[in-house]
DNA sequence: TTCATTTAGTTGCATTTGCAACAAAAAATG
DNA sequence: CATTTTTTGTTGCAAATGCAACTAAATGAA
């Protein structure tokens, strides 16, 4: 039966909540971690293309990122050309964090992985692409306000 | 690189936030549409296991299950051989919701399949299936407090 | 250039979320 | 049997979430 939307629903509230568990002791509350690896690996990104990356509302990320910001984690810089963006970078103290976010993301993928072979841990990433790809158009126009038929 | 949990992070945020976007127009907020589908599915289940089954907190189901009897959609039965559980039942109006939510849900289906095959589908299946019984053991010790070495 | 539209960001408000901390029934241990 | 532990459920907070509604800059169209 397909429920392959189903088993990724579980998969992904488990596992979030198990980092938001592991991340406490980091003083990161629930969420934050998912926006600070980002901004960490691709600093100068701006709010809303982080919040169409990760797949969340532009209001839940703004103030994810405020917070991120007030915990001196992140900083939001103007950008020279252009008045209206701010480019998120991470501060020291937000890049001393990365590695350990990561350290305990590639634990996770361990666990996940376990039993799966290098070949079908390719194709799990993918499918799961494929899959990504075909929902992002959907997201962003349901977003929108436009309704789908079916 | 091994981007398999961050995809599917993306992929259920996207859906969930579709689905809650589509199920407002049936009266159902945030979420509760993941706890009415499977009452129906497994009438007389009990809010701890319903909880476990879909990954959530356990005081997080309480108040969604709360919520859905306040709303008339399902009813609180008292177990016979024991007083502490209660037993959870769709009303009518319940039911009423299962199909139409199971249409939008196939319909999402269809989306996020779209261009695989019926063997990639499978695969993708069979491998999420391995993945959601890898971590399931670590998010409820996790949950229970135990911690995780890595 | 002018005006409309889109993009980027914010705030108000109602709701959901989830950790603590609790209570009571049931099950396990001795 | 008594008593310890586990299971199931609840409530109090404090925080995150997300839809509306709003600004203002940037972009596009006429």
């Amino acid at each position: 039966m397909r429920d392959q939307l189903r088993e990724i629903g579980m998969i992904a509230r488990a596992l979030d909540s198990i980092s938001n568990i592991e991340f406490k002791e980091l003083a990161l509350t629930k969420g934050q971690y998912l926006y600070l690896v980002r901004i960490c690996e691709e600093p100068g990104i701006i709010q809303e293309k982080l919040a169409e990356l990760i797949k969340v509302d532009r209001t839940t990320a703004a103030r994810a990122i405020q917070k991120l910001e007030t915990n001196g984690l992140i900083t939001k810089q103007e950008d020279p050309h252009n008045k209206k963006i701010k480019r998120l970078v991470p501060t020291e103290r937000g890049q001393e964090l990365y590695p350990i976010i990561i350290r305990e993301h590639e634990h996770s993928t361990d666990i996940a992985l376990t039993g799966l072979s290098d070949q079908e841990a390719e194709q799990l990433l993918r499918l799961l692409k494929r899959v990504r790809h075909n929902i992002e158009g959907d997201w962003e126009s349901v977003k929108k306000g436009k309704k789908r038929d079916y």
